[in-house]
DNA sequence: ATTTTTCTACGAATTTTTTCGTATAAAATT
DNA sequence: AATTTTATACGAAAAAATTCGTAGAAAAAT
């Protein structure tokens, strides 16, 4: 079972899902533009994140490459979990409804979800 | 613009906003049947709650009511936000299919979601 | 009337998360 | 070759969140 990563930690797994094996320079520069983060606060926090098993490194080179050790999908389920019975009380159908409620879809993002529903029905 | 509630705080709103105003005792019960917590945890934790604003209560009796101070809803659409942005880099989209491909939804449920998108598009 | 239980208030200890300063070494620049 | 830049490691401070002990008053039970 894997630690459930922190907000600061999951802003730098975005980073690395998104782009792949990085330097901490790098995700530190990434992190930056969205609010101003010292470069030995990133470096912290990704050597945390090793020590937890949540990112893998590879040192040979001076400029240690860190890389997200823990699957975009899977933790996006097990938070989405957590979450969904933290503020909506385990009704995930309770979320979709606020989320599309509150979102603008596009015409394709509806059609994507009316597709997923049918299949859905035809499955159950 | 009001605070976030923490985890713990939510919790407790969890059951003021199913229950209705209610006493610390009560409160403490309800949190209680999920894991074990103390008394004077909880109480502290409400007090704070009342200081933040997200909570109003009634002092009256000597065992004070407690009652929530903001509306389940636009809490949940917050919280929501905020976790599309740091979960699902701000596409709601992809928690909405994420949401529906996991957890079961029943008929009625798959219809009202229909319904809703049905709703959308025509206003859309 | 005493004792026990049930409250709140308050302060502080703990734990978790985030941030950063300093030391040191390697690499790049001048 | 000397200086400046760029890295990591480490420890610890700071901030945020959670937990709890103790005191004292009111209410309930004996």
């Amino acid at each position: 079972m894997q630690s459930k990563p922190t907000e600061a930690e999951l802003e730098i797994l975005q980073v690395l899902w998104e782009n792949g094996p990085s330097s901490v320079r790098f995700v530190n520069e990434q992190l930056g533009e969205r609010k101003e983060v010292g470069y030995t606060t990133t470096l912290k926090l990704m050597q945390i994140m090793y020590e937890k098993g949540l990112v893998s490194r590879n040192t040979d080179a001076r400029s240690h490459i860190y890389e997200a050790a823990i699957e975009r999908d899977a933790t996006q389920r097990n938070l989405l979990g957590t979450f969904v019975d933290n503020v909506f009380s385990g009704s995930a159908m309770n979320l979709v409804m606020q989320a599309l409620g509150n979102h603008k879809a596009s015409k394709d993002e509806l059609d994507q979800i009316k597709a997923l529903i049918e299949k859905i029905e035809k499955e159950g």
